[in-house]
DNA sequence: ACACAGCATTAGAACGTTCCAAAGCATGTC
DNA sequence: GACATGCTTTGGAACGTTCTAATGCTGTGT
């Protein structure tokens, strides 16, 4: 038992071997510039002998803030958020704060644990990446901390928000393979995932603007690859489409997968786009056709957002919308004439 | 100014709106049984209309544990350390700890800063997914928390490890080249990255062991694409190799674009071998042979070390080893003869 | 010589919890 | 009716910091 040979050395015992009082050290810890040489010094020895780290819990129950920001997202594996947290990381670093990460597993209960356990810690403001969370339990701790969603439409009056144009991301992809000729587009939702509404919405709108009413073609998907893949295998139940917009980079690797599996050609047979651009869609092999959110800068306008509610700026919710872009790539392509 | 309308209730708060003290507040909260029913309902009623969240920074305090572990990662970007971090979560969270992640940027200063971050905020137990620090700074580490290193070897007698065998993942490597008839393979280094020096050691090893001294081949790289990319671009500069075996996935996606680029075609003209088994490289297009090592299992162990440790059930430091694993995909196949 | 400024240093009250010890209050027993 | 028993409830000390106000000391201008 007893593995109690983790001990934190405090401020006292800092002070004690200094010879000096504990107040001093916290004006040494602090780098108060009213303290002699000497004592500064003594204090420093002691410190680093002991191997003193100040306890950022006390500090924060004294100060009532704690330097932190928190950052809840929705699904570690997905590189795009990597992309993402980047941005937040350094604008957040580059006003001293730290950040720290709380994953949600892509499960709304413990999407909700990690929201929980960062409020818990007093984080000084939360962002959250492509969260699955509903309103009410944002504007909730949105009541108590500054709270911006990144990736997702939130008309919150409490709630800041940074998202791309996910319509106009949608009529983007539309009028790239209306471009090429194609007129049997389907699209494979990405569900109640953050930001799939939006690019559903603009699929049908441009579908329309297109004349292509009757072409509208949707089926019950995820922004996972298995979602993708039974996506697709459903579209490929029916007489298939000649193109395919997917919700995210992720599901149309799946689709590519159902297609390889059904012995159909990319682009040749069907056409496929996703959404994201992520690092990997851009290996030569892959070279997805895809929309690219500005994810860095995402990031950096959430971190920016952050700031002028940490620092009492501003007191109404904001929302920013940045605009996304088209890569094409070589799964795409006109139909073959039938 | 004055944005302070983020206001956190304190229990007092509570117990003032409900007529109790805060202690029996603190009670409730706990989930205390020896508390009547009706005041029980008054707690959590007054609780609810305040919005009241315990604060774990006060808690922590008192009782000097966070019941949080910290997970500092090196890379956000690389999905091996997601598979990592699902399995630690999962045993955490089933023995009712929080985790929350920090990442390093891939640097050694701000992998630095993060390991710091975690420990002023006094979390239990640290957890590095892959890290780059000295073992100094993990010993300095383990003075005061319990420290577990995921993915690389360490000897120390202060912080427990657990990692795959790296040079038995590079002996299936190279027998399975050799098997296919391959003897001029080449090896891009993955640097000072975590588990890069067995995986080179095993590799000279195992090509000694099948009498391939003189064909011995090592290029500088790293443990990303690009890093790849310009291993594989140097080894193309000279007589090229048949058979290259990149230090993990990411890299061999980097060599595979470089022999795209240099219009090779793989495996025909040369075979390419990853490690770590991505889930992308199972994309059909991708397909990459490759060493899978127990990501979710790297994790599960890393856990119960620390549960021992946490649980006082043990001192001395523990270094688990598990066994890697060859997957076989399509960038591999024999030698065309010359 | 005296007041006063200015700097270095310190004591002690907070911060929001937990937990111990003790108090309050029924109920049951003799 | 006095007293023990068991449950509910409470006050207050503690946790390791920060920060304000106060203290001691040195030097300066009159």
């Amino acid at each position: 038992m007893a593995g109690n040979r983790f001990k934190h050395p405090t401020i006292h015992d800092v002070a004690q071997k200094a010879g000096v009082s504990k107040s001093l050290v916290s004006l040494v810890m602090r780098e108060s510039p009213h303290v002699s040489d000497d004592k500064r010094a003594a204090v420093m020895e002691a410190a680093a002998e002991l191997g003193y780290r100040p306890n950022a819990v006390a500090r924060s129950l004294v100060r009532q803030r704690s330097g932190v920001f928190g950052c809840v997202l929705s699904d570690l594996h997905n590189p795009f958020f990597a992309d993402v947290a980047d941005g937040i990381e350094e604008v957040a670093f580059a006003q001293g704060y730290r950040t720290l990460l709380s994953s949600g597993f892509l499960d709304a209960e413990r999407e909700s644990i990690a929201i929980d356990t960062l409020l818990q810690m007093r984080v000084d403001a939360l962002i959250m990446l492509g969260t699955l969370s509903s309103i009410d339990e944002m504007e909730k701790a949105a009541r108590t901390v500054p709270v911006v969603v990144v990736g997702r439409t939130t008309a919150s009056p409490f709630v800041d928000s940074v998202h791309d144009d996910g319509e106009a991301g949608a009529n983007l992809v539309v009028d790239h393979l209306v471009g090429l000729g194609h007129s049997r587009i389907a699209h494979i939702s990405g569900g109640r995932g953050a930001g799939a509404a939006p690019r559903l919405a603009g699929y049908e709108a441009a579908m329309r603007r297109h004349g292509l009413r009757g072409e509208i073609s949707i089926v019950e998907g995820a922004f996972t690859r298995d979602g993708g893949r039974s996506g697709m295998d459903t579209l490929l139940a029916g007489p298939h489409p000649t193109a395919v917009f997917a919700p995210n980079d992720y599901a149309a690797y799946g689709a590519l997968e159902s297609l390889d599996g059904h012995g159909l050609k990319v682009p040749e047979d069907v056409s496929v786009i996703g959404y994201d651009n992520l690092a990997f869609s851009r290996i030569g092999r892959i070279d997805l056709t895809t929309v690219a959110q500005p994810s860095r800068a995402l990031g950096q306008h959430a971190m920016e957002l952050v700031m002028e509610r940490v620092t009492g700026l501003r007191d109404d919710a904001r929302h920013v919308v940045l605009a996304p872009e088209l890569i094409v790539g070589s799964t795409t392509a006109g139909p073959v004439a039938s």
